[in-house]
DNA sequence: TAGAGCCTGGACAACGTTGTCAAGCACGGC
DNA sequence: GCCGTGCTTGACAACGTTGTCCAGGCTCTA
């Protein structure tokens, strides 16, 4: 019955006034019901259809394609969605998208996702424990099956709802605060104290240290390990000689000069991550003589520079890859007892790590 | 009552029956009739808490919200997205999440979603069409209010009913195909054209170029601005000193050799973007002089290098920022016919883009 | 003191989908 | 010729939220 199939897409009916008083709707779009009224057949008939479900008949299928086609209806994900319970999403809280090493970290973790046919929600938590937390809780609000969080903050507990209701929450590159959790890191100490002790190795006594906030778990650890390997050679540390902090270029300028300079300036650098070595870099270069230096992070580039900076790499693709890998174990099933998952990191001898000291 | 307010977690409370009575359901999660019973108030009063809205006395909020805390629960954003129609969230198609130069674009869209109250939903076509076209039409199902699209695919109809159906649209570095959309691009044409001129500036006659495949709107818009240039000075242009092609470094390594190699070689190299400059620089890292380069796109540690990179840099923050504003703009009202945005780019004079020919 | 108005709270019907279940039908075996 | 069997199909009730609308109870005024 009056169902001409010439309707050009028109896909709300205009019919204004139903008795509950619809509320405003934006976008109308098709409904399965549009699709079914179309074509003649039942609303469930749609749902097997766009569903690949058996028991429809070749002409049937066919009728209801075409219908779909002519609508240009597509399934309504959030109605699916609250019927059925999963999500198929996972949310990544991360600290700077933008940011050269994590980058690969999340790509590495959507490549899993995708494996496992999950859509990635992210988001920036720019170093911020609070707009993580709105950012975790927003994404658990969308129901998603899983989170991946590099935290920002130390206090984690406001999580323990969601994991207790079922969100596989895995931490990455920090450890979570205050909650036992899974979580996923590199050996920050292990590489700091391998770091330090290649530039003790080529005759360093005085070896500077510009790292990150010491609340972030990464920067603490990687001093504790400039701490090891100096303690392991029985070299004193000057306080002067340690700096933690912002990692604004500004700041880790200053302290990378203020070590530079003076009567018993540093010989040798120790940067804390990426950031920082890339501006300490700056201010090395513009020194008449070359500076030791050892950065944490590897930089593209690194070995076009000369000399070559020598890093303690981590392996930021491996790090979302074990992250991801672990949450949708555990979404499988998987009810061991978290886990926490060290990887291992890797010096990359280039040239600046072996420079000698200077006018010692 | 019974409100005791210790329960510690426990999101399906196994306390069977409350005086209001919640239901001891398992597995799930809390839901607004659940903090209903437990409050001893209507559904409806529960919704009204939770969002904020006027009408309640500061008693009966209390109440609810120690019934919100005390159960763990989190409104369903899937059942609100249902019923309110509008999603606020926003699905972002890029190439590569871990690509350095969508890094910040990726970022600067997530900073003008956060301003608006909306999610980002974001995913890596790897140059993919198919890959492409399956992202935007899962973020589509999800109901995203705007779609963001990198193309990597040359034909966008598939994106017409969504269109049609209310979803904003924008694309970014790359035109849409075969529909008319807005689209934010950088003006590859004239960076490259201004480039290319600056070696020409500098005594060169003979200049490779080297980009990425040709079906790639940015790849040929560069092309075209060198050939512009070599025109413009009316300098000859031999073809086997031009490679469109894959940017793996294979490729890019052995045509960068093939060009600096001969008895006639090229004196110098025009880069088509970020992936393709880092090879080249690698093979002329290795040459016993330095090749004059000038790139497209802006490298981390650029102007550290000896000689700095002299590069065309476009502001893929920007990009991001316009493409997301613009997106925005329109899901505000904004019903003007589509437009195309095309931002500058900026030569950054290093050092590497002024040296001389070599043997000539 | 009664009537009018305001404020709070709750019942109910959507939103678009999927799981359950039963009806309708053709076919084949006894 | 009858009934069971297998298949396709559709009616209906959820899922958890929000918009509408109405019922009380309260205050304020005449």
């Amino acid at each position: 019955m009056a169902d001409s199939a010439d309707t050009p897409r028109a896909a709300g009916s205009p019919a204004p006034a139903a008795p509950g008083g619809p509320p405003p709707r934006y976008g109308t779009r098709p409904t399965m019901k549009d699709v079914a009224a179309r074509a003649g057949v039942g609303l469930k008939t749609v749902s097997r259809v766009v569903n690949g479900e058996p028991g429809v008949t070749p002409d049937t299928e066919r009728r209801v394609q075409e219908a779909i086609t002519a609508l240009g209806f597509r399934r309504n994900d959030s109605a699916r969605i609250l019927r059925k319970g999963r999500t198929a999403s996972v949310g990544l809280v991360l600290e700077d998208l933008a940011d050269p090493f994590y980058a690969p970290l999340n790509r590495a973790v959507e490549e899993v996702a995708r494996r496992h046919g999950a859509l990635l929600i992210n988001g920036s938590s720019a170093e911020d424990a609070e707009r993580e937390r709105e950012l975790a809780l927003a994404f658990c609000a969308r129901r998603v099956d899983g989170l991946i969080v590099i935290p920002a903050g130390g206090d984690h507990r406001y999580l323990e709802p969601e994991i207790a209701a079922g969100v596989a929450t895995v931490f990455v590159d920090r450890p979570a605060g205050l909650i036992d959790a899974d979580a996923v890191l590199s050996d920050s100490f292990g590489g700091a104290r391998e770091g330090v002790a290649h530039l003790i190795a080529h005759g360093h006594r005085r070896i500077g240290f510009i790292g990150d906030q010491p609340r972030i778990h990464t920067a603490a650890e990687r001093l504790r390990g400039y701490r090891a390997a100096m303690a392991d050679a029985s070299l004193p540390v000057d306080e002067s000689w340690v700096s933690l902090g912002s990692t604004a270029p500004e700041r880790v300028r200053a302290e990378a000069e203020r070590m530079l300079a003076g009567p018993r300036p540093v010989t040798a650098l120790f940067t804390g991550n990426n950031r920082v070595t890339v501006t300490a870099l700056r201010v090395t270069a513009r020194l008449p003589r070359p500076v030791a230096l050892v950065g944490f992070d590897d930089l593209e580039l690194a070995d076009l520079l000369s000399p070559g900076v020598t890093v303690v790499a981590q392996d930021a693709a491996r790090l979302g890859r074990t992250a991801a890998e672990l949450l949708f174990r555990r979404l499988e099933g998987a009810g061991e007892a978290p886990r926490r998952v060290e990887l291992p990191t890797r010096l990359i001898v280039r040239g600046s790590g072996e420079l000698p000291p200077a006018g010692d």
